[in-house]
DNA sequence: TAACAAATCGATAATTATTATCTTTATTGT
DNA sequence: ACAATAAAGATAATAATTATCGATTTGTTA
């Protein structure tokens, strides 16, 4: 059989996002990797990050500026998005916070499979 | 002075959006305005839709497949997305939330200006 | 380890939502 | 009605992302 995420490229993609806490972007990530692979192309970066996505090895967890950030750590947390700079940081909340939004019940929706929670507003650099 | 809002199709896309629970995106607005509007072009459309938002009476809600979708409901509440079909429904929760992210510090973060919960799943129809 | 099959890549073109430009038209205050 | 300004349509330009396709790399198997 197959194994996934076999490639070098992948592989680096990968591991870069679980590397920084940064929620880059695909040219963030490019970017970053093309002093280490200076063959590599902004193409591969994208393709890579939708198959890491779908396989769930990592998360869309904004769009900021039209662009989508994405985190490798995919245990559930929110995020604060700083409305200047698009500084994305890591938001925990406290046990009571997924209690609470387990019980919610929405009129229309057949199965709820997850939720996010965004924080807007303006960084400590800004 | 002059007036904000007083041309004819600003107007007419804003009472739109007042009168949909749809949270529709521009082409939507668009095609539900060209019978009305014949000569509406889906640049104003746009156009409007940012001068609409800039001045608080409209909110994006949610990016659904890279289209910006809008409500004119400005006050708070949160939304469903419908992983198939894309379909933004009105998520009503109880006072004990806005109680419980009030209380939320983020570390990093200078001031927080809003938030946004949006959950995702399916909807009834799908 | 050679050879074949499948996955991945780089380069490039194509898509698509949105924004900008620019000339004409509509709206409003006087 | 007239002058000043805002808004409109038409169109071109952006920009992020996706698709294509031939070449290359990787994995399997003989």
């Amino acid at each position: 059989m197959r194994t996934q995420n076999y490639s070098r490229k992948r592989q680096a993609i990968y591991e870069l996002l679980l590397s920084t806490r940064e929620h880059p972007n695909a040219e963030w990530i490019y970017n970053n990797l093309k002093s280490d692979y200076p063959d590599l192309s902004l193409g591969t970066v994208y393709r890579n990050l939708k198959l890491l996505e779908e396989n769930g090895s990592i998360k869309s967890v904004a769009v900021v500026n039209g662009c989508e950030r994405y985190d490798a750590m995919t245990s559930p947390h929110s995020h604060f998005v700083c409305n200047k700079c698009g500084r994305v940081i890591d938001v925990f909340l406290k046990n009571e916070f997924s209690e609470f939004t387990e019980k919610v019940r929405v009129e229309g929706a057949k199965e709820i499979e997850s939720f996010s929670l965004i924080y807007y507003g303006l960084c400590d650099k800004c």
